[in-house]
DNA sequence: AATGAATGAGCATTCATTCAT
DNA sequence: GATGAATGAATGCTCATTCAT
């Protein structure tokens, strides 16, 4: 009688061990080695569960981008109106209040520079990028006068989130506290002038 | 006789080579090997003019500066009065109109990531980021109404402009075309009250 | 009751996954994993059944053995004199007729270079190579004069055989088709002046 | 000023350390570190003057097809007749007299399995077996009624002689001594009848 | 100044073997 | 009997760095 099937658990666990160290380490210092230390496992393990390392990393998006969606659908469901809609997006986005997760930040910033290197992790990365940027466009539709000002905010407001998490990640001390969350609000009241009361 | 040096000729060769590596191939894929073809040497030249591959990086980061600090100052001799400054800023930081170099600007999503793993990297990004925050404060600062709100309205100025960055690098189709340095001035008027006519 | 054992008949699947995977893969490409899938097992079953993976190699060298000597008995039942006896012999070796198995020949060069590297296989296909020997010089004994020219002439023959062996393996094309028994009688003629009419 | 280059004469010793290496420890044994080892070398140097683990081994085919072209040229230069000349490129081929190489018949049998696996060194190996079977059928024709007995003789002179080096390679005691070349001649006579007085 | 051969540590990956279930 | 997860040593290969010339 086999053992039962631990694959999934296993496959969380090194992604999350990936996730740790290249926050810690950067795409160079994550080697196979320090991420199955960082996940507590053996370094055979990984490639018995992942057939490359860029496999890990490629699940590793995928967990980053569900993290997003789920933290962007918390927020909202408290909101009640377009406007609001629109902000609780980038409250999430950028992580307000509790749930802010800084080694997810910086593990994002390490896998968008990766991906100008790994064709398949481009893909992947310009995949979650481009599903941030519909959902915000179809946000901003009902606060803009037509589609077109609403694909410049929806592009301006992804490209604000992304340039916060490269300062998070690399000069945390850049962005004042809590001016994150008001800043991209002015900046969708700038771009939708029907935002603005 | 001797013959002049040609140091500084030959080390900005080597800072050239590694800039068009590291926009083409990343970090990783940046050896020495390459970057010396890349800057038609021969590999052991770059130790002689570099104690480490670190050091031709920190030079980059120093001739990626120097760049965007020509580019600035060029837009803001055509500036009249505090506005068109602060957008002489941006449009300079942007790469607005003739000049653009996608070269440049992905290498520096490189080196913004690869600051996250070596702290001597860190410390020069940091230093350029906070030199341009300085800078953008500086300029918010006539159309604010106090210090706190210059230093958030340039703290967020530079995080959009980080943002483009990447988004230019790693999806460069998101951003519409001519929309960046707007969407700045949008976020700047939004900001800044003051700003706005 | 327990369940009766099928070692007998999973070893022999064992074997024959070996068979297979060799035959495509050659000695380096024969992993475990790789056998048991041919197997169509799980690799886990191998260690049961074997206690090495050489185990399995020695129990493939009986089996291409046993498969050699049944296809020269088959023939040598139809031979009606010593002359015919000795061609039975080359027919069964070369696999003239149906039950040619290109696989087992590919397998066994394959073996053949194995032995090179592992004493304990040199030993098991050494005395394949011998049974043949002794097999083919009591076949040519009442063809020669003496015994030496027996010996001779039995060496020259399995010599013959294994070279065409290795040209099926490797350069399937490179004999023509048919020619391989003809060519072996010539040479048996040759050398054992006795055997011509 | 550099160094001279040493790439050929450091590209040999690479060579000859995979020839040593292969006939004593077949081709999985030859790791890179065994083949610097065994060529006085470290082993990052094999990758500075081979691509490829596999350019090393096509390098020593193509070394061991030149050495069997000089030994095949050196006996036909005494040849005086077609006879004498089928009979020299045998003489050659089994290194008959002074200068016969073990380990090259080892390494050549060890590459020969290889071919199975890698299309490469199939190529290669085909090629150099190709060119045997070509100078063999030439010599043969002048003995021949017609192009397809040569073309069958040569075949099977090849096949002999391969079989030779399998049989001097795993079970160097099978062959009576001194009697390979004998045999040879014996089965080029069986084939063409013009080659017997 | 410049070369490119040389070094050796480090990398991702593979694999025979073990073993809890 | 059978499973497949787990192990850790070994592999081919890359690379920053050194250095004799």
């Amino acid at each position: 009688m086999p053992r039962p099937s631990n694959t999934d658990h296993r496959r969380e666990e090194i992604v999350l061990g990936m996730l740790r160290t290249l926050a810690e380490h950067g795409y160079d210092g994550a080697s196979t080695q320090r991420i199955a230390h960082a996940a507590g496992l053996t370094p055979g393990l990984i490639h018995y569960h992942f057939a490359s390392k860029q496999e890990v990393l490629l699940a590793l998006v995928e967990l980053l981008a569900r993290r997003a969606r789920e933290r962007i659908e918390k927020h909202r469901r408290r909101a009640k109106n377009d406007r609001e809609h629109l902000h609780a997006f980038l409250d999430g986005m950028l992580q307000v209040g509790a749930g802010a997760d800084p080694q997810a930040v910086t593990a994002w910033v390490v896998v968008t520079a990766e991906a100008i290197r790994e064709p398949k992790v481009a893909r992947a990365v310009r995949a979650v990028l481009a599903s941030w940027q519909r959902e915000s466009e179809q946000l901003c539709m009902p606060l803009a006068k037509d589609r077109r000002v609403a694909a410049k905010a929806a592009a301006a407001l992804v490209a604000f989130v992304q340039g916060c998490f490269v300062q998070a990640a690399v000069a945390p001390d850049s962005i004042p506290s809590g001016s994150a969350a008001p800043s991209a609000r002015a900046l969708a009241d700038g771009l939708l002038p029907g935002a603005r009361a």
